[in-house]
DNA sequence: AGTTGACCTAGAGTTAACTCTAACAGTTAT
DNA sequence: ATAACTGTTAGAGTTAACTCTAGGTCAACT
């Protein structure tokens, strides 16, 4: 049983954060003591870190919720689970190839920058369109 | 000059949108007509390519304030632009090994669903760590 | 006994970038 | 002339995910 600093360190995640967590539900009541001092047991530190690994791994907290409840019960969870991790690769493959664009755009303007000596490249570029 | 509803479908942009960057002064005031109606010169429309196409290029609207700034005085504009530009693609890069990385993870999860039995793989490689 | 320090709560504030609402005015079409 | 459309405003609401504030309890040291 860890005190919610213990989880913070643990963790790295912040206090406020652990309690969000609790209040949005996507944590469980956490079990307290006498004096109302929450007390995570192994398991909440395991969903801490399947929280933060899946935050990570770029699903949002709604999501999260999801597969935290799916996780309760694994046989129903695989076609729903797939589907959004799919949803999520195919977003990701979209992002990917605007942030590729994005850095060579940058990366020629900012090469450029350093030979002109007229004004900024930079600036010439974005007005370009 | 354009009406506001022009500009819309110009630049693909809402007119709540453009009334919004004039009243936090990414646009300058407007010109208007007797009747109060604003009407959007070259040099506006100029300004809001300019803004969507800098915004597509992962500049937040504080930063792309400062690169309009920059744009009536180029000449002083150089170190700092690029400056601005260099930081972008430090932080581009970061987000690109990230996302590369959760590409890889999230396509041998659901690679390994296709093939399990027994409850869902995405699931447990998420319990991992 | 007193003072830290960790913990608690409800609720407000933050951030970015919109987006919507209500209530009104001027323009256009029939 | 009347209905529909397009525009206006100030200000409130939205979204995600926190983050902070004020005011309080409780346990451990000095």
């Amino acid at each position: 049983m860890f005190k919610i600093s213990e989880v913070v360190k643990q963790c790295a995640i912040s206090a406020d954060t652990l309690r969000y967590y609790e209040k949005i539900q996507l944590l469980p009541p956490i079990h307290r003591n006498d004096s109302g001092i929450r007390l995570y047991n192994k398991q909440d530190i395991s969903s801490i870190s399947f929280i933060k690994r899946a935050q990570y791994m770029g699903f949002s907290l709604a999501e999260i919720a999801k597969l935290l409840a799916f996780r309760k019960d694994p046989q129903h969870a695989k076609t729903e689970v797939r589907q959004l991790a799919n949803d999520k690769l195919i977003a990701i493959n979209e992002h990917l190839s605007q942030l590729k664009t994005l850095k060579n755009e940058l990366t020629l303007l900012v090469n450029l920058c350093n030979a002109a000596d007229d004004g900024c490249p930079i600036i010439k570029g974005l007005e370009i369109p």
